[in-house]
DNA sequence: CCACTAAATGAATGGCATTCATTTATTAGA
DNA sequence: TCTAATAAATGAATGCCATTCATTTAGTGG
């Protein structure tokens, strides 16, 4: 990541109308990092329907073709930004903490970072590590952290696996509107699920929160049973 | 849902060329039942990227912008699919087997029915189940079975929003690379990862079925642990 | 000095969901 | 029974989108 500041970050010189004229400029006004600040601040301002690149291109004061000399394409940008996301994950209660006071906080960051960006998610999912360092840096700390644990080598992919698989989904259900299982018309016919719905309207939390907050406890305590030691 | 066949399903007269001249036809060519399986058909030949309101007009040999005489936009037709799918997740085992037998058949079911389609969990995760009558019907008999089994009916709804995003998690895992973490070169600046990659390496299941299968587990034994009584 | 490569512009391209005016057929009401 | 409203189709736009390509200009390595 070189160190020239993104174009977007210095002021337009004449309120960004004029344009460059065609040809390499002199010094580069691309670069990756540049990109990918770029797209987070389009990203926080209009959300992920913002994020186009056409409207890049714009925010970078770039034609939209330039972007395809420093990516391949939308899906490279999408990469850019979740990599720049997960160093945002904390995971720094590995080795401070004990192992499921760790995973807690690990996985409540973890959770909250990506239920802003879930447009991402699907991306994540079938992302090789190989292209995304942060996102390996976070294996390997999370990886030390289970093995330190007491866990077992051959198990620690599928816990860690497992524990994303239900943050990833959690993430999405805190983007759900509140009433999502309100049953209206339909309430005599489905009088289980009404009352269900009825009785879990009085907590505090809310209710994405309590499910993530019981579901995080179970998976804790279960895969916590793996660990030949405490820590 | 009318009685009509859809209009894929009957052979076309001509080979699929005439058109049909402008204005209403005597009987209705099209309706949500023939849009929901011509959709599925779409979907199962081509992938989601093949699902597009031309392509699903062309199937059902229709002009495009008929079919917004019977849905209002793209996304709707998504939930049509969405909660024809939901008929599919097998609830049988609620009420015929144990409250953990029946959650690990209900389970392995619904993330194996969504695995195929990944693209609509964004679309469920937001949907309102007023709009859906299969996914209330199967939130319902879940519900039951939760009832049943001695769950507190406060802590019902957020059990199972747990399970559910476990489930949509894992849905995701399945359509990952099978080298999703392959570290490559950098394997030498993460041991602990490239170590626990290794190590999980010889398992007879693949990773995401192992991964599903440790996490339901923990997930059952924590969340079985709310009942007041056995089943 | 010259060929090559890198990085920009600007003009296409093709696909996409969606809208609208128009046509035709059915249906409800006076 | 006529008539107005409504339903369901066509076909022609519209605007947005990612992406490609020819072209221009500026550094860089031999």
């Amino acid at each position: 990541m070189p160190a020239v500041p993104a174009a977007h970050q210095r002021p337009a010189p004449d309120g960004g109308v004029r344009r460059r004229r065609a040809g390499r400029p002199s010094s580069a006004v691309l670069d990756k990092a540049g990109i990918t600040s770029a797209a987070l601040e389009l990203v926080s301002r209009k959300g992920y329907d913002g994020l186009t690149m056409a409207a890049l291109a714009k925010l970078l004061e770039v034609a939209p073709s330039a972007l395809y000399n420093h990516v391949s394409s939308k899906q490279d940008v999408l990469l850019l930004v979740e990599d720049h996301l997960m160093s945002l994950v904390d995971v720094s209660s590995f080795g401070a903490a004990p192992w499921d006071d760790a995973v807690r906080t690990w996985a409540w960051s973890y959770r909250n970072v990506f239920a802003e960006h879930t447009p991402l998610i699907p991306v994540i999912a079938v992302l090789p590590v190989t292209d995304a360092p942060q996102t390996l840096a976070m294996y390997e700390t999370v990886s030390k952290g289970f093995l330190d644990a007491g866990f077992p080598q051959e198990r620690i992919i599928s816990a860690i696996v497992a524990l994303e698989s239900f943050i990833f989904g959690s993430a999405y259900d805190v983007t759900a509107p509140e009433d999502i299982f309100d049953p209206g018309t339909m309430a005599e016919s489905t009088p289980y699920f009404t009352a269900a719905v009825r009785g879990a309207a009085g907590t505090a939390l809310r209710a994405a929160d309590a499910a993530f907050m019981l579901g995080l406890d179970a998976l804790i305590d279960g895969l916590g049973s793996l660990r030949r030691e405490a820590d």
